[in-house]
DNA sequence: GTCTATAGTCGGATAGAC
DNA sequence: GTCTATCCGACTATAGAC
């Protein structure tokens, strides 16, 4: 016991992933339980019930994506009063890189089901994904495009702008049976998903360019 | 009796939106059946389970969006022959401004999601999905990347392309609740519906135009 | 063909031993 | 704190009346 993870950990990341696999609905607590090596009633006794369980993970998965995207962040906080398309079109560059890694990679997988599943959807969970990592980096990207743009668009046209240019990464793990069967690929290795990276970041360009050539007109 | 639709038809269309706002476990035959106004057992006779019932959906949706999608593809098919990138250029935003107006609407709230979480977690009824509308539309679009773009670019990269530039229009999909909050709108009516579709457009083209410019260099 | 009644299974929650 | 044993409700499927 002494050198077990702490069991309401072991529960989350197991839910964490059957969850995101089979919903709400599908995930039997005796599956996750299971999973997690503990008996169901462990579930009751750290959270409460399912639904709290449901939170939990919620929870736990806006701490994580917090973290991850905590660099890209606080590197642009940091420039932040600088108002130079060319550094804002960088931050934006690299945020989008990252993000077609995590949207990309196996271990995302589980939680950008859960994500996508609770904003089809949305739950008690939705607010904590939205006001932990959603919210603010989409603000932040949208101020990021503002200035990338210098200040030719508005913050309400350059929020969609923002999220149809996320949409591009996002397809590559909603639509991942499409993409893999159209391709007609195995999985998404390393070389594929380089192939996927540059692709991504040459429409962003070229979404970019596009606004500074507006406002060069 | 004699002026209600036919029953299996009410039970799919009950399916269609209960399997698409709690996935299949999440709905059980019981609610179908109440939405449609008959004894679960019906489920039963007309398609043998709850299975088979899901399959059925999928296969009703194919046609469904095979016949909407149809005239688009038709006017394409006509000028096939004909390798003019202005041409092409005109097909393909107008397939995204169909997808725009598609994803937005109410009405098809119900088979995108079961769209989203079918490709998410594939069963059986995924294929039905990719051979009906995905498919041949995927590859149909792609075929007119490549000659937009004058085939600068080969039908790998192109495809990849279109996936992307198919994201756009899809996360005002998947991720509405997003898009309704972040941009603080208690629903996507026409007005935004057209503000979104400005959007995506513009962006389409900034992508064909960097495609178009490559090819004169 | 359509519905009612029922059987059999599985899920989440809980009580209580240790 | 952790696990075992059990309860109760909801689910799918089926049998059989009409």
């Amino acid at each position: 016991m002494a050198d077990s993870p702490e069991s309401p950990d072991q529960l989350i990341l197991a839910a964490l992933d059957l969850f995101g696999r089979h919903g709400f609905d599908g995930a039997s607590t005796r599956a996750i339980a299971r999973a997690a090596g503990r008996p169901m009633s462990a579930i009751t006794y750290h959270f409460g019930g399912k639904e709290e369980l449901y939170v939990a993970v919620a929870g736990y998965i806006s701490r994580r994506i917090g973290a991850q995207m905590a660099e890209a962040i606080e590197t642009a906080e940091a420039a932040r009063e600088e108002d130079s398309p060319a550094k804002a079109r960088a931050q934006i560059r690299r945020i989008f890189s990252t993000l077609v890694t995590m949207f990309v990679q196996k271990e995302s997988a589980a939680w950008a089901r859960f994500i996508v599943r609770e904003q089809m959807e949305p739950t008690r969970a939705f607010d904590a994904l939205y006001n932990g990592p959603m919210g603010p980096m989409l603000q932040h990207i949208t101020q990021m495009l503002c200035r990338a743009a210098s200040h030719r668009i508005g913050p309400d046209e350059a929020r969609l702008r923002v999220i149809a240019m996320f949409g591009q990464a996002l397809v590559f793990r909603v639509s991942r049976a499409v993409v893999l069967r159209s391709n007609g690929w195995d999985e998404i290795g390393p070389a594929e998903t380089e192939h996927i990276r540059r692709v991504v970041l040459a429409q962003v360009d070229a979404i970019l360019d596009s606004l500074a050539a507006k406002d060069e007109a």
